[in-house]
DNA sequence: GGGGAGAGATGCCGC
DNA sequence: GCGGCATTTCTCCCC
């Protein structure tokens, strides 16, 4: 791979694939050098860098989309420059083992099911998971008190904020909560609000914090629609 | 790219690039699906699993190191389906743009600075930074009360609690360190344990929450130690 | 393995 | 742009 077939690449937005033995320097952020090594580095049509290492399911190094980049060469290396409006990376590349320049599309999105909201639309449709009698208000808000997942009343008509976690509820879950009802009692003056965490389970501290600020605590499984996995054969059968 | 090729080099560990065709779904910590498009299907050495669109930084598919695969064909069709311990993923490719099976060598990790690890220790070795004659006992400790940042006494030997940040200085950070402050408290007896948030900047609502548990807050920018940037060439100088 | 916290976190949405 | 918050967050470190 010489330096003007990848600028050409770059030039024409294709998907650039390159394999290589290089060092790398980067400066914005933070600073950060990476020596000598073998990398995938992968430049996207929309000019996102990504350098992955052969383990690892995070990039090591990345710029972000709408990057900038230059190509030079000493003959022997190629360099690749990458530039945004406050960052900046080389890549050094010693020895390139493979390249690939594709046009690539894809206009698809994600459906993803078992999220936070999901779960939030559960307990909006389904208010006796969190008990009888409550009526849910409102789900997934942003009021001026925050983001509230599920906003409703008791049957006892005292307001009742709930706050959902798909996983283990933390003591940072319980304090999220409690800025909430505080500032729901500061602007509608009342005395008691209360609140409620639902996760499929809680730490051991923010069940103690909980006490302490008198909310209560769930124990809600996040819904899974799309689950359509047979057990038995441990496949995915779409 | 047949079915039996892709099952050698995954037998032999090699690092696996594709580009192609495909579509995916998952079912694990959530439910997914992603309908046909183009994507680069990523397999590591230690079979991490990433699925990439043309365009975006962040992987729209990826299964954690030390996964599983089985490889299945109906002839025209190659699927690529990957288990671990509570994760399923399959991808149905279609049709296969292009392949690569290397083998990559590399132990390097990243050198980095301007982290919230090098401001503590900057706030330690200049202790001016936060006031005249504040004095350092510790930096990023393991405490039974958490893990604080700096840790020391002021000029009239009451003790304070530093918590730094990189960026701005949010609420969170703010009831973070309350947390901390709270349980010094507690556990050794004291009346006042002073509090102070170290950050470029701070949110006006965390400003305000300062305020309210006595805390202060110092302007302070964290360290790039190496930065070799030369700002009139805009390049990296390594 | 759980818990707590940072990350060059990223991405989304609302103001 | 900032702010607040979820993420199949991931990663590290300590208990």
């Amino acid at each position: 791979m010489d330096a003007t077939e990848l600028m050409e690449a770059l030039d024409s937005n294709k998907t650039i694939i390159i394999s290589a033995n290089c060092n790398i320097a980067y400066s914005g952020r933070a600073e950060s050098f990476l020596a000598d090594g073998d990398r995938i580095i992968i430049i996207k049509s929309d000019k996102t860098l990504l350098v992955h290492q052969p383990t690892g399911s995070i990039p090591i190094n990345y710029m972000k989309e709408g990057s900038s980049f230059r190509v030079s060469s000493d003959g022997e290396r190629v360099e690749l420059h990458c530039t945004n409006s406050r960052e900046f990376l080389t890549v050094r590349m010693h020895r390139v083992y493979s390249h690939d320049f594709l046009e690539l599309s894809d206009g698809q999105k994600l459906q993803i099911t078992g999220s936070e909201k999901d779960m939030s639309q559960m307990i909006y449709n389904h208010p006796e998971l969190i008990e009888k009698g409550f009526r849910p208000l409102s789900m997934e808000e942003h009021t001026k008190f925050g983001f509230i997942d599920v906003f409703g009343f008791d049957v006892s008509n005292t307001l009742v904020v709930v706050e959902c976690k798909r996983y283990s509820a933390d003591h940072k879950a319980v304090e999220q909560l409690n800025r909430y009802v505080k500032k729901i009692k500061q602007a509608k003056g009342l005395k008691t609000v209360r609140g409620i965490i639902a996760a499929p389970r809680i730490t051991a501290a923010a069940e103690m914090h909980i006490r302490e600020f008198g909310f209560e605590f769930r124990r809600i499984n996040p819904p899974k629609y799309m689950e359509r996995f047979d057990s038995s054969q441990r496949r995915l059968e779409f």
